[in-house]
DNA sequence: AAGGTTATTGAAAAGAATTATCACTATGTC
DNA sequence: GACATAGTGATAATTCTTTTCAATAACCTT
């Protein structure tokens, strides 16, 4: 037992990747966060993005939000906050509503198990694509 | 315009994944519907699971729940309702919390836009993973 | 500062869940 | 019953993500 646990190395790459999620607000894909890192590290591996994406949500710095059954997105914002999600354009918006915390208390009771975060997402249709829709309509007069 | 859109036909194939879907409160992953419903059309492919799975999700008689970045399970009760999910085993449990439909009116009008549904789910460790640990420690000793 | 250990990387292959394709079948309509 | 076409089974293709592994580089010990 008590296997040596292996340490957390600083690594340029993850720096920059840290970087790029956090001059965001748009909850970016892993392609996304590549394409962007390989603008500063034209050699970096898609593998090392997805390796340290991950390893950023395991160190707290990082959100992962995984959408439908394609794929995740992340948050540089690690406190947790509610999102919207336009079902058009798939664009994630932070919501500025509280966040409710005792909510977790309640249902670990109620299961009688440990609650460690929640996840709050509302899902329709955001203004952009609602003027867009009425646009094509008058089109279609 | 106006296309002529198909209609829906009735078939076999979907009235049994319906029925699987409404006999469990497991929340199953399609590959479990699909296992499920081989024991009655052993020739049904994998395929038609996926294509009902969405066409009743559409129909409003399903919902689909995705997880991770992995797969989605479904749930044959397509009532908005609340979500605890354990993290160790993968459980997916039904809680009996209020639905604070008023949040979707909150977040269309602070977004502008339109909201159709949201979703809230909690993440941790449910009883039987808990008490599995304590187990596990007390043997470390 | 040099050397040693091993976490991390880049490149590529593998994996896993889901979707698309297409000839054939069967549902619903007339 | 005949017709039109939505749905099916079988399989290939996609897509996102993880794994592999030799090479590299971060960090600790001297
Ligand atoms: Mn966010
Ligand atoms: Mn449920
Ligand atoms: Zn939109
Ligand atoms: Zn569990």
């Amino acid at each position: 037992m008590t296997a040596k646990k292996g340490f957390i190395r600083r690594t340029k790459q993850r720096e920059v990747i840290l970087d790029v999620l956090r001059s965001t607000r748009s909850h970016p894909t892993a392609d996304w966060v590549y394409q962007e890192v390989r603008k500063e590290m034209p050699n970096v591996s898609l593998g090392t993005i997805y390796r340290n994406l991950k390893t950023l949500t395991e160190m707290g710095q990082a959100l992962e939000l995984s959408y439908g059954s394609t794929y995740s997105r992340f948050d540089g914002n690690p406190e947790n906050h509610y999102h919207f999600v336009c079902e058009e354009c798939g664009q994630v918006t932070d919501l500025d509503l509280p966040v409710q915390k005792q909510l977790e208390e309640d249902v670990s009771d109620m299961i009688d198990g440990q609650v460690s975060y929640h996840r709050l997402e509302f899902y329709g249709v955001c203004r952009d694509c609602l003027s867009l829709a009425e646009a094509t309509d008058h089109e279609a007069e």
